[in-house]
DNA sequence: GATTGATTTGAACGCCTGTTCAGTTAAATC
DNA sequence: GATTTAACTGAACAGGCGTTCAAATCAATC
Protein backbone atom coordinates (compact mmCIF):
# COMPACT_ATOMS: atom_id res chain seq x y z
CA UNK A 1 0.00 0.00 0.00
CA UNK A 2 1.09 3.50 -0.66
CA UNK A 3 -0.12 6.54 0.65
CA UNK A 4 -2.78 6.06 3.01
CA UNK A 5 -6.24 7.93 2.21
CA UNK A 6 -5.99 11.49 1.10
CA UNK A 7 -2.45 13.22 2.37
CA UNK A 8 -3.30 16.35 0.84
CA UNK A 9 -7.10 16.05 0.49
CA UNK A 10 -7.40 16.49 4.72
CA UNK A 11 -6.17 20.20 3.70
CA UNK A 12 -7.57 20.99 0.26
CA UNK A 13 -11.07 19.30 1.17
CA UNK A 14 -11.69 22.10 3.79
CA UNK A 15 -10.16 24.77 1.43
CA UNK A 16 -12.19 24.51 -1.33
CA UNK A 17 -15.17 24.81 1.32
CA UNK A 18 -13.77 27.57 2.87
CA UNK A 19 -12.95 29.56 -0.95
CA UNK A 20 -16.67 28.93 -1.80
CA UNK A 21 -18.23 30.38 0.71
CA UNK A 22 -16.08 33.39 0.88
CA UNK A 23 -16.72 33.59 -3.13
CA UNK A 24 -20.42 32.90 -2.80
CA UNK A 25 -20.99 35.15 0.10
CA UNK A 26 -18.97 38.23 -1.78
CA UNK A 27 -20.53 37.58 -5.53
CA UNK A 28 -23.70 35.58 -5.56
CA UNK A 29 -23.67 32.01 -6.36
CA UNK A 30 -24.32 32.41 -9.61
CA UNK A 31 -21.76 34.60 -10.25
CA UNK A 32 -18.54 32.89 -8.90
CA UNK A 33 -17.09 29.79 -11.46
CA UNK A 34 -15.64 26.48 -10.28
CA UNK A 35 -12.28 28.26 -11.84
CA UNK A 36 -12.29 31.25 -9.55
CA UNK A 37 -13.01 29.00 -6.69
CA UNK A 38 -10.26 26.80 -7.44
CA UNK A 39 -7.84 30.17 -8.10
CA UNK A 40 -8.71 30.66 -4.42
CA UNK A 41 -7.52 27.50 -3.33
CA UNK A 42 -4.31 27.58 -5.63
CA UNK A 43 -5.69 24.53 -7.65
CA UNK A 44 -6.75 23.63 -11.15
CA UNK A 45 -11.06 23.43 -11.33
CA UNK A 46 -10.63 19.97 -12.22
CA UNK A 47 -9.07 19.40 -8.53
CA UNK A 48 -12.30 20.36 -7.16
CA UNK A 49 -14.25 17.55 -8.39
CA UNK A 50 -12.47 15.28 -5.67
CA UNK A 51 -14.21 17.03 -2.98
CA UNK A 52 -17.28 17.93 -4.72
CA UNK A 53 -19.59 15.84 -7.21
CA UNK A 54 -20.54 19.49 -8.39
CA UNK A 55 -21.02 23.27 -7.93
CA UNK A 56 -24.36 22.80 -6.86
CA UNK A 57 -23.80 20.32 -4.07
CA UNK A 58 -20.78 22.86 -2.70
CA UNK A 59 -23.53 25.54 -2.01
CA UNK A 60 -26.07 22.68 -0.95
CA UNK A 61 -23.48 21.63 1.63
CA UNK A 62 -22.56 24.68 2.39
CA UNK A 63 -26.27 26.08 3.63
CA UNK A 64 -27.34 22.65 4.79
CA UNK A 65 -24.35 22.31 7.07
CA UNK A 66 -24.77 26.17 8.47
CA UNK A 67 -28.60 25.40 9.54
CA UNK A 68 -27.12 21.82 11.32
CA UNK A 69 -24.86 23.23 12.70
CA UNK A 70 -27.26 26.56 13.83
CA UNK A 71 -29.83 23.17 15.52
CA UNK A 72 -27.29 21.63 17.25
CA UNK A 73 -25.73 25.25 18.86
CA UNK A 74 -29.46 25.78 19.64
CA UNK A 75 -29.96 22.51 21.27
CA UNK A 76 -27.41 22.50 23.52
CA UNK A 77 -28.48 25.89 25.03
CA UNK A 78 -30.03 24.87 28.18
CA UNK A 79 -33.72 24.72 28.42
CA UNK A 80 -35.98 26.90 30.95
CA UNK A 81 -39.61 26.45 30.98
CA UNK A 82 -39.68 30.34 31.76
CA UNK A 83 -41.12 31.90 28.52
CA UNK A 84 -39.45 35.02 29.28
CA UNK A 85 -35.96 33.93 30.10
CA UNK A 86 -36.60 31.43 27.15
CA UNK A 87 -36.92 34.30 24.60
CA UNK A 88 -34.44 36.32 26.02
CA UNK A 89 -31.85 33.04 25.56
CA UNK A 90 -32.92 33.03 22.34
CA UNK A 91 -32.82 36.87 21.39
CA UNK A 92 -29.06 36.94 22.62
CA UNK A 93 -28.13 33.17 21.16
CA UNK A 94 -29.09 34.35 17.64
CA UNK A 95 -27.64 37.35 17.91
CA UNK A 96 -24.13 35.65 19.37
CA UNK A 97 -24.35 32.84 17.01
CA UNK A 98 -25.22 34.82 13.57
CA UNK A 99 -22.74 37.65 13.93
CA UNK A 100 -19.75 34.61 14.15
CA UNK A 101 -20.99 33.54 10.76
CA UNK A 102 -21.73 36.47 8.37
CA UNK A 103 -20.67 34.41 5.54
CA UNK A 104 -22.80 31.38 6.19
CA UNK A 105 -25.79 33.53 7.35
CA UNK A 106 -25.67 35.45 3.96
CA UNK A 107 -25.24 32.67 1.72
CA UNK A 108 -28.23 31.14 3.56
CA UNK A 109 -30.71 34.30 2.75
CA UNK A 110 -29.51 34.87 -0.94
CA UNK A 111 -29.31 31.66 -2.50
CA UNK A 112 -32.46 29.37 -1.61
CA UNK A 113 -33.03 30.25 -5.18
CA UNK A 114 -30.37 28.96 -6.34
CA UNK A 115 -30.92 25.38 -4.57
CA UNK A 116 -32.42 22.52 -6.60
CA UNK A 117 -35.93 21.82 -5.26
CA UNK A 118 -34.67 18.40 -3.54
CA UNK A 119 -31.90 20.43 -1.73
CA UNK A 120 -34.35 23.70 -1.72
CA UNK A 121 -36.70 21.03 1.06
CA UNK A 122 -34.43 20.02 2.58
CA UNK A 123 -33.18 23.32 3.87
CA UNK A 124 -36.41 24.92 3.99
CA UNK A 125 -37.42 22.07 6.81
CA UNK A 126 -34.23 22.79 9.06
CA UNK A 127 -35.29 26.46 8.74
CA UNK A 128 -39.20 26.28 9.49
CA UNK A 129 -37.63 23.33 12.80
CA UNK A 130 -35.59 26.91 13.95
CA UNK A 131 -38.42 29.28 13.25
CA UNK A 132 -41.01 27.14 15.03
CA UNK A 133 -39.08 26.85 18.34
CA UNK A 134 -39.36 30.52 18.83
CA UNK A 135 -42.62 29.95 17.68
CA UNK A 136 -42.93 27.52 20.48
CA UNK A 137 -41.53 29.69 23.43
CA UNK A 138 -44.09 32.53 22.28
CA UNK A 139 -47.25 30.14 22.65
CA UNK A 140 -45.81 29.20 25.81
CA UNK A 141 -45.64 32.65 26.96
CA UNK A 142 -49.51 33.33 25.95
CA UNK A 143 -50.75 30.41 27.77
CA UNK A 144 -49.17 31.70 30.75
CA UNK A 145 -50.20 35.38 30.32
CA UNK A 146 -46.55 36.34 29.93
CA UNK A 147 -46.74 37.46 26.44
CA UNK A 148 -49.67 39.19 24.31
CA UNK A 149 -49.15 37.65 20.96
CA UNK A 150 -52.55 37.24 18.37
CA UNK A 151 -50.34 35.24 15.61
CA UNK A 152 -47.37 33.05 17.23
CA UNK A 153 -45.44 32.06 13.55
CA UNK A 154 -45.83 35.49 12.72
CA UNK A 155 -43.98 37.23 15.65
CA UNK A 156 -41.49 34.86 15.51
CA UNK A 157 -41.34 35.68 11.65
CA UNK A 158 -41.18 39.07 12.82
CA UNK A 159 -38.69 38.63 15.72
CA UNK A 160 -35.74 36.70 13.23
CA UNK A 161 -35.97 39.07 10.46
CA UNK A 162 -35.62 41.72 13.03
CA UNK A 163 -32.55 39.45 15.03
CA UNK A 164 -30.73 38.81 11.59
CA UNK A 165 -30.85 41.85 10.29
CA UNK A 166 -28.36 42.90 12.61
CA UNK A 167 -25.69 41.13 10.19
CA UNK A 168 -26.66 43.71 7.63
CA UNK A 169 -25.14 46.72 9.32
CA UNK A 170 -23.46 45.42 12.36
CA UNK A 171 -19.51 45.33 12.19
CA UNK A 172 -17.05 44.87 14.73
CA UNK A 173 -15.05 47.26 14.05
CA UNK A 174 -18.02 49.91 14.98
CA UNK A 175 -18.68 52.29 17.43
CA UNK A 176 -21.16 49.83 19.49
CA UNK A 177 -20.05 46.17 21.11
CA UNK A 178 -22.07 43.30 20.30
CA UNK A 179 -22.99 43.28 23.99
CA UNK A 180 -24.45 46.66 23.83
CA UNK A 181 -25.95 45.29 20.78
CA UNK A 182 -27.59 42.62 22.55
CA UNK A 183 -29.14 44.20 25.31
CA UNK A 184 -30.79 46.96 22.48
CA UNK A 185 -32.37 43.86 20.39
CA UNK A 186 -33.11 42.59 23.49
CA UNK A 187 -35.19 45.68 25.31
CA UNK A 188 -37.10 45.50 21.85
CA UNK A 189 -37.78 42.12 21.09
CA UNK A 190 -39.57 41.60 24.98
CA UNK A 191 -41.10 44.79 25.04
CA UNK A 192 -42.50 43.89 21.39
CA UNK A 193 -44.21 40.63 23.05
CA UNK A 194 -44.98 41.49 26.12
CA UNK A 195 -48.19 41.90 27.59
CA UNK B 1 -40.10 61.88 -42.62
CA UNK B 2 -41.28 58.52 -41.59
CA UNK B 3 -42.00 56.90 -38.61
CA UNK B 4 -42.14 59.02 -35.56
CA UNK B 5 -39.90 58.01 -32.80
CA UNK B 6 -40.89 54.57 -31.48
CA UNK B 7 -44.13 53.26 -32.54
CA UNK B 8 -43.00 49.63 -31.25
CA UNK B 9 -40.76 51.01 -28.45
CA UNK B 10 -43.40 52.78 -26.72
CA UNK B 11 -44.65 48.96 -25.96
CA UNK B 12 -41.01 47.02 -26.18
CA UNK B 13 -39.28 49.65 -23.74
CA UNK B 14 -41.57 48.93 -20.76
CA UNK B 15 -42.13 44.92 -21.63
CA UNK B 16 -38.10 44.95 -21.21
CA UNK B 17 -38.21 46.36 -18.05
CA UNK B 18 -41.18 43.99 -16.80
CA UNK B 19 -39.24 40.85 -18.48
CA UNK B 20 -35.96 42.17 -16.53
CA UNK B 21 -37.98 42.34 -13.48
CA UNK B 22 -39.70 39.25 -13.27
CA UNK B 23 -36.51 37.24 -14.14
CA UNK B 24 -34.26 39.02 -11.75
CA UNK B 25 -36.29 38.68 -9.00
CA UNK B 26 -37.07 34.71 -10.00
CA UNK B 27 -33.51 33.41 -10.48
CA UNK B 28 -31.35 36.08 -9.42
CA UNK B 29 -29.32 38.78 -11.87
CA UNK B 30 -25.97 37.02 -12.64
CA UNK B 31 -28.46 33.54 -13.69
CA UNK B 32 -30.47 35.74 -16.24
CA UNK B 33 -29.21 36.01 -19.31
CA UNK B 34 -29.75 38.67 -22.22
CA UNK B 35 -31.47 35.95 -24.17
CA UNK B 36 -33.72 34.96 -21.64
CA UNK B 37 -35.11 38.36 -21.49
CA UNK B 38 -35.32 39.08 -24.75
CA UNK B 39 -37.54 35.30 -25.09
CA UNK B 40 -39.71 36.84 -22.11
CA UNK B 41 -40.29 39.60 -24.47
CA UNK B 42 -40.72 38.12 -27.85
CA UNK B 43 -37.65 39.18 -29.56
CA UNK B 44 -33.86 38.60 -30.28
CA UNK B 45 -31.27 39.42 -27.78
CA UNK B 46 -29.43 42.35 -30.13
CA UNK B 47 -33.07 44.40 -29.73
CA UNK B 48 -32.79 44.78 -26.49
CA UNK B 49 -29.76 46.84 -26.95
CA UNK B 50 -32.20 49.57 -28.25
CA UNK B 51 -33.47 49.92 -24.74
CA UNK B 52 -30.53 49.40 -22.13
CA UNK B 53 -26.96 50.64 -22.89
CA UNK B 54 -26.00 47.26 -21.16
CA UNK B 55 -27.46 45.00 -18.53
CA UNK B 56 -25.65 46.22 -15.61
CA UNK B 57 -27.62 49.48 -16.30
CA UNK B 58 -31.10 47.34 -16.80
CA UNK B 59 -30.48 46.48 -12.87
CA UNK B 60 -29.48 50.01 -11.93
CA UNK B 61 -32.31 51.34 -13.27
CA UNK B 62 -34.77 49.01 -11.15
CA UNK B 63 -33.42 49.21 -8.45
CA UNK B 64 -32.75 53.27 -8.60
CA UNK B 65 -36.48 53.00 -9.44
CA UNK B 66 -37.61 51.64 -6.96
CA UNK B 67 -36.25 53.87 -4.88
CA UNK B 68 -37.00 56.76 -6.32
CA UNK B 69 -41.14 55.51 -6.57
CA UNK B 70 -40.46 54.61 -2.21
CA UNK B 71 -38.99 57.87 -1.55
CA UNK B 72 -41.72 59.55 -3.72
CA UNK B 73 -44.43 57.73 -2.11
CA UNK B 74 -43.38 58.38 1.41
CA UNK B 75 -42.84 62.28 0.53
CA UNK B 76 -46.65 62.36 -0.34
CA UNK B 77 -47.64 60.81 2.71
CA UNK B 78 -49.37 63.61 5.55
CA UNK B 79 -47.06 64.94 7.65
CA UNK B 80 -47.53 64.97 11.38
CA UNK B 81 -46.05 66.21 14.43
CA UNK B 82 -47.35 63.55 16.67
CA UNK B 83 -44.02 61.21 16.61
CA UNK B 84 -46.25 58.39 17.88
CA UNK B 85 -48.56 58.84 14.80
CA UNK B 86 -45.66 59.44 12.25
CA UNK B 87 -44.74 56.12 13.56
CA UNK B 88 -47.96 54.48 12.69
CA UNK B 89 -48.29 56.16 9.61
CA UNK B 90 -44.54 54.67 8.34
CA UNK B 91 -45.04 51.30 9.60
CA UNK B 92 -48.51 50.96 7.52
CA UNK B 93 -46.57 52.56 4.71
CA UNK B 94 -44.29 50.59 4.53
CA UNK B 95 -46.30 47.48 4.96
CA UNK B 96 -48.51 48.24 2.02
CA UNK B 97 -46.01 50.05 -0.25
CA UNK B 98 -43.67 46.98 -0.42
CA UNK B 99 -46.27 44.43 -0.52
CA UNK B 100 -47.41 45.53 -3.81
CA UNK B 101 -44.17 45.29 -5.27
CA UNK B 102 -42.40 42.09 -3.97
CA UNK B 103 -40.13 41.69 -6.88
CA UNK B 104 -38.48 44.88 -6.72
CA UNK B 105 -38.30 44.81 -2.88
CA UNK B 106 -36.75 41.52 -3.38
CA UNK B 107 -34.13 42.96 -5.89
CA UNK B 108 -33.42 45.56 -4.40
CA UNK B 109 -32.31 43.58 -1.22
CA UNK B 110 -30.53 40.98 -2.72
CA UNK B 111 -28.91 42.35 -6.03
CA UNK B 112 -26.66 44.99 -4.39
CA UNK B 113 -23.34 43.27 -4.79
CA UNK B 114 -23.79 43.05 -8.34
CA UNK B 115 -23.89 46.55 -8.81
CA UNK B 116 -21.44 48.68 -10.27
CA UNK B 117 -19.21 50.46 -7.59
CA UNK B 118 -20.96 53.75 -8.98
CA UNK B 119 -24.67 52.56 -8.79
CA UNK B 120 -24.37 51.17 -5.83
CA UNK B 121 -23.53 54.67 -4.18
CA UNK B 122 -26.48 55.98 -5.48
CA UNK B 123 -28.33 53.11 -4.47
CA UNK B 124 -27.12 52.88 -0.96
CA UNK B 125 -27.27 56.95 -0.35
CA UNK B 126 -31.54 56.37 -1.18
CA UNK B 127 -31.53 53.68 1.03
CA UNK B 128 -29.97 55.84 4.18
CA UNK B 129 -32.29 58.47 2.92
CA UNK B 130 -35.34 55.87 3.72
CA UNK B 131 -33.69 54.85 7.13
CA UNK B 132 -32.88 58.23 8.52
CA UNK B 133 -36.77 58.95 7.82
CA UNK B 134 -37.35 56.85 10.69
CA UNK B 135 -34.62 57.41 12.41
CA UNK B 136 -35.75 61.02 12.97
CA UNK B 137 -39.58 60.21 13.81
CA UNK B 138 -38.18 57.61 16.65
CA UNK B 139 -35.31 60.59 17.54
CA UNK B 140 -38.59 63.04 18.32
CA UNK B 141 -40.21 60.69 19.95
CA UNK B 142 -37.44 60.14 22.78
CA UNK B 143 -37.61 63.96 22.31
CA UNK B 144 -40.65 64.10 23.51
CA UNK B 145 -40.54 61.09 25.87
CA UNK B 146 -43.51 59.30 24.12
CA UNK B 147 -40.29 56.42 23.14
CA UNK B 148 -37.55 55.02 24.81
CA UNK B 149 -34.49 53.61 22.45
CA UNK B 150 -30.93 54.28 23.27
CA UNK B 151 -29.94 54.03 20.02
CA UNK B 152 -32.42 55.62 17.08
CA UNK B 153 -30.72 54.82 14.30
CA UNK B 154 -30.12 50.98 15.28
CA UNK B 155 -33.70 51.23 16.15
CA UNK B 156 -34.56 52.26 13.01
CA UNK B 157 -32.41 49.40 11.46
CA UNK B 158 -34.16 46.96 13.66
CA UNK B 159 -38.12 48.24 12.76
CA UNK B 160 -37.05 48.06 9.02
CA UNK B 161 -35.77 44.48 9.25
CA UNK B 162 -39.27 43.50 10.40
CA UNK B 163 -41.45 44.82 8.73
CA UNK B 164 -39.36 43.83 5.30
CA UNK B 165 -39.41 40.52 6.58
CA UNK B 166 -43.32 40.43 5.54
CA UNK B 167 -42.16 40.00 1.99
CA UNK B 168 -40.92 36.70 2.48
CA UNK B 169 -43.81 34.93 4.03
CA UNK B 170 -46.77 36.93 3.11
CA UNK B 171 -49.09 35.87 0.53
CA UNK B 172 -52.41 37.60 -0.54
CA UNK B 173 -53.80 33.78 -0.88
CA UNK B 174 -53.42 33.10 2.64
CA UNK B 175 -54.84 33.00 5.87
CA UNK B 176 -54.42 36.21 7.30
CA UNK B 177 -55.68 39.32 5.04
CA UNK B 178 -52.98 42.40 4.95
CA UNK B 179 -54.98 44.71 6.99
CA UNK B 180 -54.70 42.09 9.85
CA UNK B 181 -51.22 41.91 9.17
CA UNK B 182 -50.46 45.55 9.36
CA UNK B 183 -52.02 45.40 12.89
CA UNK B 184 -49.99 42.77 14.35
CA UNK B 185 -47.29 44.68 13.12
CA UNK B 186 -48.18 47.89 13.99
CA UNK B 187 -48.88 46.30 17.56
CA UNK B 188 -45.14 44.87 18.08
CA UNK B 189 -43.38 47.74 16.69
CA UNK B 190 -45.57 49.93 19.23
CA UNK B 191 -44.50 48.47 21.88
CA UNK B 192 -40.80 47.53 20.92
CA UNK B 193 -40.36 51.49 21.26
CA UNK B 194 -42.64 53.10 23.68
CA UNK B 195 -41.30 54.51 26.64
C1' DG C 1 -47.18 53.76 -53.91
C1' DA C 2 -42.58 55.52 -53.13
C1' DT C 3 -39.76 57.15 -49.43
C1' DT C 4 -37.85 57.27 -44.93
C1' DG C 5 -35.95 55.83 -40.79
C1' DA C 6 -37.08 53.51 -36.41
C1' DT C 7 -37.07 48.70 -35.16
C1' DT C 8 -35.64 44.13 -35.35
C1' DT C 9 -33.10 40.14 -37.05
C1' DG C 10 -29.50 36.86 -37.25
C1' DA C 11 -24.99 35.95 -37.45
C1' DA C 12 -20.74 36.75 -35.66
C1' DC C 13 -17.12 38.27 -32.05
C1' DG C 14 -14.01 36.63 -28.27
C1' DC C 15 -14.48 34.80 -24.07
C1' DC C 16 -16.27 32.11 -20.24
C1' DT C 17 -19.07 28.13 -18.29
C1' DG C 18 -19.36 23.32 -15.61
C1' DT C 19 -17.56 19.05 -16.17
C1' DT C 20 -14.61 15.03 -17.80
C1' DC C 21 -10.48 12.39 -18.17
C1' DA C 22 -5.95 10.55 -19.85
C1' DG C 23 -1.67 11.57 -18.25
C1' DT C 24 1.70 13.46 -14.82
C1' DT C 25 3.40 14.25 -10.18
C1' DA C 26 4.74 13.17 -5.69
C1' DA C 27 4.26 11.26 -1.05
C1' DA C 28 3.92 7.11 1.77
C1' DT C 29 4.86 2.20 2.15
C1' DC C 30 7.64 -1.87 1.44
C1' DG D 1 15.06 2.70 -4.13
C1' DA D 2 11.08 0.46 -6.30
C1' DT D 3 6.18 0.37 -5.97
C1' DT D 4 1.71 2.07 -5.32
C1' DT D 5 -1.92 5.24 -5.69
C1' DA D 6 -4.02 9.58 -4.10
C1' DA D 7 -3.81 14.16 -5.88
C1' DC D 8 -3.49 17.13 -9.45
C1' DT D 9 -2.76 19.07 -14.20
C1' DG D 10 -4.02 20.67 -18.57
C1' DA D 11 -6.46 20.11 -22.43
C1' DA D 12 -10.71 19.26 -24.36
C1' DC D 13 -15.96 19.17 -24.69
C1' DA D 14 -20.34 21.29 -26.02
C1' DG D 15 -22.62 25.07 -24.98
C1' DG D 16 -23.70 29.77 -23.19
C1' DC D 17 -22.28 34.60 -22.24
C1' DG D 18 -22.75 40.04 -23.28
C1' DT D 19 -22.38 42.78 -26.99
C1' DT D 20 -21.99 44.54 -31.93
C1' DC D 21 -23.59 45.50 -36.48
C1' DA D 22 -24.77 45.06 -41.48
C1' DA D 23 -28.85 43.83 -43.51
C1' DA D 24 -33.81 43.13 -43.55
C1' DT D 25 -38.37 44.58 -42.10
C1' DC D 26 -42.19 47.42 -41.74
C1' DA D 27 -45.22 51.31 -40.36
C1' DA D 28 -45.91 56.17 -40.94
C1' DT D 29 -45.49 60.09 -43.97
C1' DC D 30 -45.57 62.35 -48.42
Amino acid sequence: MARTQGSHSDITGPRVREAALTLFARHGYAAVSMRQIAGEVGVQAGALYNYTPDKQSLLFDLMKGHMDELLAAWATQPKTSNPLAALEQFTRFHIRFHSKRPEAVFISYMELRNLSPGNFTVVEKLRRTYEDALADILRAGVANGAFNVPEPKVAAMAVIAMLTGVNTWYREAGRLSLSEVEEIYWAMVRKSVTA
